[in-house]
DNA sequence: TCGTTTAATTGAGCGTGCTCAAATATAACT
DNA sequence: AGTTATATTTGAGCACGCTCAATTAAACGA
């Protein structure tokens, strides 16, 4: 779709005629965003939202199914760029807790750059469906992710499983949905700090993930140096 | 305070002036939860329960803080009763998997009872505070019984540790604060299935549980026979 | 029995999220 | 250009959760 500078005959009024549907588009979403982190998800009014970007109120629910598909619209994008910065992590070596803890820090520090995003985005993730509907095409693409994140922690799992420093008996699938399972429920609970600190945070990670490591390290193979007891 | 069937004088149009508060408060809660089952409690609305409680919207709120408080007044009685019978199992014998499976087995067995209460309670122990403001009383009175369960479960970990099928070099309450993580992960993820059945939620629990506990319990011990590999 | 005081109940009304018939802008065809 | 067909936008309006001034009932003191 061209520029729609069409003969610009001086511009009469500039209102939001001429700007096309992807601009439109955009500027929904960033005002969604802004305002979210305004007033914080729940207080924030589609109204507003409409108003900041110029649009009536309709006109919103053309580019959102709902208040709820706004905010994942707002944190989709992110959060796959977030992806893919993981991926790329991928390729380096180390011990298990040397690729897993950068892994997911990624992603603390995404959640923490905007904790007014992340906790009712990650509310979402609380492994119900939707509230009692069916899901919209944004809230796919937000679950969407899952299973490329549990093909990341699985594909660690199992180079540990073959250089010898986890035990391979138990399938490495089930390893990465246990470890995924206790990420979501520590990125919850350190949200609830106000700020949340990345070091806490990372700790109380390292530490849960540690406790539960115990069960699939090869003997003489450590979580941790034990100096720092995590 | 006493009955107050003060002088009938022939009840003249039984309406609900003369019925008492704890009656009300009673009705309203009984018309909550027949309006949250049978429409869900998202569709359910306010006046639709005043209606069936017999009183104004405006009474509604007098006696809950808001539709949420309801929905925790719903669940929170039974709940205690849950957490009791739960208590009453403590003083079984037993292996740990065969201490903490019955123990879980009962909150499934209510989660089961009424799933369309349960999704939305459950939804509420997402280790988040409320949506966005404080919490109400009832609120407090639903999330004060995690720390008791918290304790159940460190209690039997920390016997299983006595008696030597569990290492004792972890604390007990770190081993408990996990493993009931766990069970809220797996409640959740077992409520999405339609209807949840009992069988295949306990099944999976224990297997993730095994999983964990493989790095706390001790060479020669196993959380379960091996024919059922769980 | 009748004020007076205190407590409980009410429902019109507010601000939400969201819908949809109508209005308006754009494209397509002579 | 003019006309029709299509796509986009609009905002009055709906049902909802929830509030609060006004009403009504109960308790108390003569």
């Amino acid at each position: 779709m061209p520029n729609f500078e069409t003969e610009p005959t001086q511009a009469p009024r500039a209102g939001l005629r001429e700007r096309s549907k992807t601009d439109k588009r955009k500027r929904i979403i960033e005002a969604a965003r802004a305002v979210f982190i305004e007033h914080g998800y729940e207080a924030a009014t589609t109204r507003e939202i409409a108003t900041r970007a110029d649009v009536s109120t309709g006109t919103v629910f053309v580019y959102a199914k709902d208040k709820r598909d706004l905010l994942l619209q707002v944190v989709n994008d992110e959060l796959d760029a977030v992806n893919l910065k993981g991926q790329a992590l991928l390729e380096r070596p180390g011990s298990l807790r040397e690729r897993l803890l950068p892994y997911f820090e990624l992603r603390y520090r995404y959640w923490a750059s905007e904790p007014r995003l992340a906790r009712p985005a990650l509310r979402e993730t609380s492994e119900f469906l939707a509230p009692g509907a069916t899901h919209g095409e944004e809230a796919h693409r937000f679950y969407a992710r899952r299973p490329v994140i549990l093909g990341h922690i699985e594909q660690m799992v199992r180079a540990a499983q073959k250089s010898g420093e986890a035990q391979d008996d138990v399938p490495a699938d089930q390893i990465a949905s246990l470890i995924f399972s206790l990420y979501l429920i520590e990125v919850r609970r350190w949200l609830n700090d106000e700020p949340p600190r990345l070091a806490s945070g990372m700790k109380r990670l390292s530490a849960v993930l540690g406790l539960f490591v115990r069960g699939i390290l090869s003997p003489g193979h450590e979580w941790c140096r034990l100096s720092e007891s995590n």
